[in-house]
DNA sequence: AAAGTTATTAACTAAAAGGTTAATTAATAC
DNA sequence: GTATTAATTAACCTTTTAGTTAATAACTTT
């Protein structure tokens, strides 16, 4: 028989409830899968994280933890910016899939951490603020609205790969689609950057 | 006892279904609650469309019909038609829903009526490629990946209730939010308009 | 109006799926 | 070593849910 170890079965546990989640969503996720993923009485779930809720906060709220590093690894310089945040979505596709779950389950409702997420994204607005709203004189664009374009821009193909494909013809998770996306993102914080001709 | 209309009945569940299905996706559905608020008894449900996955099929390709529709009216003013798709968009997200509950619950795999909407979002493609590759001689930016782009625009806020929130302080579903979300995409479409200045 | 067909209904079935009970085994304290 | 606590297990319970059975009521045809 294994040796008992509580803080590996937690990890063992949250590790293949983020899997489940992420394919699945909340309603959608089985908990005797996620017990069987992790190789892991069931119970131990509701031992550990009371019940499915439970431990889906939980996933979630490391997730954040996660992402909140991100943000304050973030480059200054806007080229590089556009390619960070590109990379860590590409790297990280459950994480994209887990919010449009969480935005297809709440709808408008309160979601968990809330003041955290926001905190994090109004450092990354900020960011786009300074390095863009210096350069447009003329456009009175909030920065807020800009750094929604660019994550629009970046999400969107993971998040809806089929409607991708129909597009572009090239599925989202290859390294050709992935480039000419860039080139595009790219190409418009370009035309951002630089000053009006009109 | 009400009299007997098998049209009626089946517009009926399909209406209900619509709204099920954009509110829960297809694993979250209920088909007793789609009965109930068709006012239908449910077995009519299996009579008219054989199973839930029948059901969701019809749903579907009612809703893509509908849609080639606006594709066909589109206007060809670039400005007119960033309003126009905007207006469509937030005049039925229950389509939005629809489409991202199909993201998510498909993934990467083939999905319903394939084709004919490849075939529509093909136009669109070409009618933006038409109306802004021709001003931005100096960008050998692809007309489909710049489709994608305004597209994603327009759909990320009601896609991401949440996260929009967050960013911009606004529910997407204001009118506040729409105008201001609406001046950034002009904003963008403008840019690409205008010969860049370098 | 009788026979046949189409639409509708109520009651039932079987299989998940989330959660619980209570017993058991390993580690720790005394 | 014995008592106590913490971790783990198997078996069970209850509710929900997609799908069925079989009977009945309303139209249509002849």
């Amino acid at each position: 028989m294994a040796k008992r170890n509580s803080e590996d079965t937690i990890k063992k546990i949250l590790k293949a409830a983020l899997v489940e989640f992420a394919k699945k969503g909340f309603a959608g996720a089985r908990v005797d899968e996620i017990a069987a993923m992790a190789q892991v009485n069931k119970r131990m779930i509701y031992y550990y994280f009371k019940n499915k809720q439970g431990l889906y906060q939980a996933v979630m709220e490391k997730k954040c933890d996660q992402k909140e590093l991100a943000v304050l690894n973030q480059p200054s310089d806007p080229e590089e910016l556009m390619k960070y945040w590109m990379e860590i979505c590409y790297s990280d596709v459950d994480f994209i899939r887990l919010m449009q779950w969480e935005a297809l389950e709440k709808g408008w409702d309160p979601v968990v951490c809330e003041e955290k997420r926001a905190d994090n994204f109004k450092i990354c607005s900020e960011r786009i603020q300074s390095k863009f709203q210096e350069d447009v004189k003329n456009a009175d664009v909030r920065g807020d609205f800009l750094h929604l374009c660019f994550m629009a821009m970046n999400w969107f193909p993971l998040a809806f790969p089929q409607i991708t494909r129909f597009v572009t013809g090239l599925n989202s998770d290859t390294e050709e689609f992935k480039k000419a996306q860039l080139d595009v993102i790219s190409h418009f914080a370009k035309l951002a950057t630089s000053k009006k001709s009109e």
